[in-house]
DNA sequence: CTGAAAGCGCTTACAG
DNA sequence: CTGAAAGCGCTTACAG
């Protein structure tokens, strides 16, 4: 209770021993007696004394600072991520900080910087789309931050990035879903969501389009929108495709590119007086926490984002390296139905 | 390009000069001759250097190192915090780790540990409820934080709690909500969700009391069920309202904890084959990007949990003092109508 | 089992 | 305007 601001020499004329055994007692090494190790104990204790990271970050090659780049929190795909690297970043006692998307934006004076002075153990970035004018400036700004440190990439990673990755399929996974959906009679499917342009090769489209070829299903334009990953995009989007088709032509289900974006088709959807599932079957892909309680429950698809995020963690660290797939898992719930 | 290891060292003989006139370069001392200075960047430019704030942590007073523990990052209203939290302290330079609530578990080996050992510069505690029981414990889990830093509180925080705070006056804002509710026509109304035993004199059902006194109407305790923040304690609340009373007496309004609570409650009304907001109005708080998305969209109450997060940045770093209140906007939309 | 010394990469007076 | 030196709080060989 003495002073919190006590250092290591403090403890050590404390004790009456040197700040070498008081480092050694610190990081647990056997080689110190009984006898002195009490003591020395007891005055780490008496002033509540901690040893500061900072400097042994000085000191050693590990500052047990991990940093994570993610577009935004508001968007619970990335909050669950977050939340899974932070707990397992915790557990093995590193610190994780988020920085802010912009850090990645070469346009900016100097990219990596603010990663680059903190001397990060290695930063997890979730990248998210990349058209393809943008692809090459994300690559040049991840390979300039991995001169610095260990970087982890998640997300829908093209297979020209040389870094570990976790990787979302999402054409595999949307070709599961067409064929979800054709599986339960649908044969006017939407596609609501995603980059125009994007090079990506696992991107939502290319799976929608094998699924839709493999059912012997024609490819409408029009049912295929583009948008981002928000509400808005998706009321928008199905807005778009039911006020240009006449309701003969609407389709039977939509696969939105998140539970986000299938909020807003739910709302495109009513304001057309049409009901679901009976009218349109959607589905949505994250599995967010308040997916169960849409209205009906929302049909989605689990991401295991969670684990992703302590995965992500796990490669940062040298326990796993490589690129690895993230899995998924197809959650029926009230929002997609037989159709009519 | 040449070396990412680089120190000052290196810069100080590339360039030719001392390291003392390096630091005066980097941190943009004027006292530095134009072609000296224009020397020591060009020898910074080729090996790409990075002074390391870890060493300017150990010799400087700050860290430009800052913390925030909060509940959960899933609930939006925290996610919204963090964020605008990030983008204040980004903005200035300073990195903003999450750490978990657990850190202030007392029960724990040592509470603060983690968070004193990386000397930060601040660190921001989003509180949450308080049953009776616990409060001495956060309490004195948060006196012992403040011993190594500077603290600054977000919340429904009691008046006994001595920090720098931004207060969440739930009770003001409930009687708020209560007189919107009556204004409306409405007389039997629900509050779904808090802590029982909770001694937050700020608390949701102290102004909910108030604003039915107020109205001259009666407390009706089946009205008034406890739970946390999340979808499925609104549907479990909202749930054993309606299957515990005969139709005639159901409430024709809720408050709900939160917008997650609300969701909730839209599926136990939606269960009882109830149509909102015809035959129930319901109310949430935080304002979460969904909120507009929701049939019928939710009106809430909107609590600038962005700008609460960056006003806590500069709280953190001395730029503003003491104990100020979080503003709040009731937001009118689909979900509330007039009673009939 | 324990201690003296050097070093990690900076900043900060202090001289000049 | 510039440099030599001490110091920040640790860890890490190296002796003993």
């Amino acid at each position: 209770m003495l002073n919190e601001k006590a250092t290591i020499y403090d403890i050590a004329s404390d004790a009456g021993v040197s700040i070498a055994t008081v480092s050694r007692v610190l990081r647990g090494e056997t080689n110190v007696s009984a006898a002195t190790r009490e003591k020395v104990q007891r005055a780490i204790d008496r002033r509540n004394y901690r040893p500061s990271v900072i400097a042994r970050g000085l000191t050693g090659k590990t500052t047990h600072s991990l940093g994570i780049i993610l577009p935004k929190l508001l968007n619970p795909h990335y909050a669950m991520i977050f939340t899974g690297a932070q707990e397992e970043a915790s557990a093995r006692g590193f610190a994780l900080s988020l920085f802010p998307r912009s850090s990645l934006d070469t346009d900016a004076y100097n990219p990596a910087t603010m990663l680059a002075e903190r001397r990060l153990d290695g930063v997890i970035v979730c990248v998210e789309y990349l058209p393809a004018d943008h692809d090459h400036k994300v690559l040049a700004a991840l390979e300039e931050l991995k001169r610095f440190m260990p970087v982890v990439l998640i997300g829908c990673v093209p297979p020209w990035y040389d870094f570990p990755a976790i990787c979302n399929n999402n054409a595999a996974m949307t070709k599961e879903i067409v064929s979800y959906l054709v599986s339960l009679g649908h044969e006017r499917i939407a596609l609501v969501g995603g980059i125009e342009g994007d090079t990506d090769p696992f991107r939502r489209d290319i799976g929608y389009m094998e699924g839709l070829r493999e059912a012997r299903l024609p490819f409408t334009d029009s049912y295929r929108v583009w948008g981002g990953g928000t509400p808005e995009s998706g009321l928008a989007g199905l807005n778009g495709i039911l006020n240009n088709l006449k309701p003969s032509f609407w389709p039977t289900a939509v696969i939105a590119l998140n539970d986000l974006v299938a909020m807003g088709c739910y709302s495109a959807a009513v304001s057309h007086g049409l009901t679901l599932p009976r009218d349109l079957s959607v589905i949505g892909c994250d599995n967010m926490v308040a997916a169960p309680y849409l209205s009906p429950p929302l049909t989605t698809v689990d991401l295991h984002q969670r684990e992703t995020g302590a995965r992500a963690v796990k490669m940062l660290l040298g326990e796993e390296s490589g690129r690895v797939d993230a899995p998924w898992d197809l959650i029926e719930r009230g929002s997609c139905a037989a159709c009519r």
